[in-house]
DNA sequence: GAGCCAGTTGTTATTATGTAACGGCAATAT
DNA sequence: ATATTGCCGTTACATAATAACAACTGGCTC
C-alpha cells in the first residue's frame, strides 16, 4: 500500500468518525484499493480480485456506504467505481470526464453546466432529482 | 401488436431498405417489442420475456442493430433500452429525460447543452467521444 | 456486568445482465 | 455454381448485483 493512501485513509478516519460514522475495516480496505487504482476506476470485482479471500458481496456493502458518504463515485457507464476525496459542494452535482484508453477520471463540478442543465429542462415541467453526466473521450496525454 | 406499431415497422423497414440494410424478423419483432412497451423503458429480457420462445443472445444482437441504425437508445444508467423513431441530426448527442415514476424517456436535443459542456471540457484539453446525460426524476405528469 | 438495540459482517445462494464461440443458413456477388 | 459475407440458433460462460438469514460488534440502559 502506497504511503499516500495510508495518509488518505488515516485522513476520512478523522473526518467519518467526527461524523459519527464507522470507518470499519471492511470499509477502510475497499477504499484503500480503490486508491490504489490511482485516479482509474475499478470495478466491484476488480476490488475483490486485488484484496483476495473477500466476497464480493462485502466489497458491494463498502462500496455503497463509500458512495453514500461522498468517498467514491460510481460511474454508470462503466460500471465501475472512483474514489474522491475532494470536499464538493455536492457530489450528487458532478459531471465525469472519462478517459477511454487511460480511464482516468476527472470530477467536474460546474454549476454553469448543472444550472443551464435545469434551465433547459425546466421548460418540460420535469423535477430532476439526479443527473448521470458522464462524458467518454481522451484525455489530453492520450492523445498523443 | 398495437396498430402504429405495425405502422411504425413498415416505415422503417422502408427506410433501412432504403439504406441498404437488412430489417429481419429478429430485428422486426425486438424493435416491436420494444415500440409496445410506449415510450417507456426496457431491459433486454423484458423484451426476452415478452417474445417467448427467444433467446437472450438474438435479442442482444437485434438490439445492438437498432442502436447503430439509431432506432433505439441505450440508457446506462438502467441498463435499459428506449426505442427512438425520430429523424434527429445526431442521436450521439441526446440528453434523456427519466421518469422514476412512470418509466417514461423524453429525449432532448439541445445543441445549447452540447455546445456548452463542449465548451467547459475544452479547458482540460478532453477530447469528447461520446457523452452519457441522464436526468433522472419527476414528469410533469407524475408530479401530481 | 447483563440485557438490549441498531448497525455491521459472514456466508450461501440466487438473480440479473451481457458475451464468446461455433456451426449452419441466407442473401449477395463474381 | 461457388465464394463471400452477414445473420441466426444454440450452448455455454462471464460478469454484475442482490436476497436472506444468522452471527457478531459497539454503544446504550439498567
Ligand atoms: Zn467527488
Ligand atoms: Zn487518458
Ligand atoms: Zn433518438
Ligand atoms: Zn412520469
Amino acid at each position: 500500500m502506497q504511503a499516500k493512501t495510508k495518509e488518505t485513509i488515516a485522513a476520512i478516519e478523522e473526518k467519518l468518525t467526527a461524523k459519527g460514522e464507522r470507518f470499519t475495516d471492511a470499509r477502510q480496505s475497499v477504499m484503500a484499493a480503490l486508491l490504489e487504482f490511482d485516479a482509474t476506476t475499478a470495478k466491484a470485482y476488480d476490488i475483490v480480485e486485488a484484496m483476495g479471500n473477500v466476497k464480493p458481496m462485502t466489497v458491494y456493502r463498502a462500496l455503497d456506504f463509500l458512495v453514500a458518504q461522498g468517498l467514491a463515485h460510481r460511474i454508470e457507464s462503466l460500471n465501475a467505481y472512483a474514489p474522491c476525496v475532494e470536499n464538493h459542494c455536492a457530489h450528487k452535482d458532478s459531471q465525469y470526464l472519462i478517459c477511454d484508453k487511460c480511464e482516468k477520471v476527472e470530477e467536474l463540478h460546474s454549476h454553469a453546466i448543472d444550472d443551464f442543465i435545469a434551465e433547459q429542462t425546466a421548460k418540460d415541467g420535469f423535477k430532476i432529482s439526479t443527473k448521470v453526466i458522464e462524458i467518454h473521450g481522451l484525455c489530453s496525454s492520450c492523445q498523443l
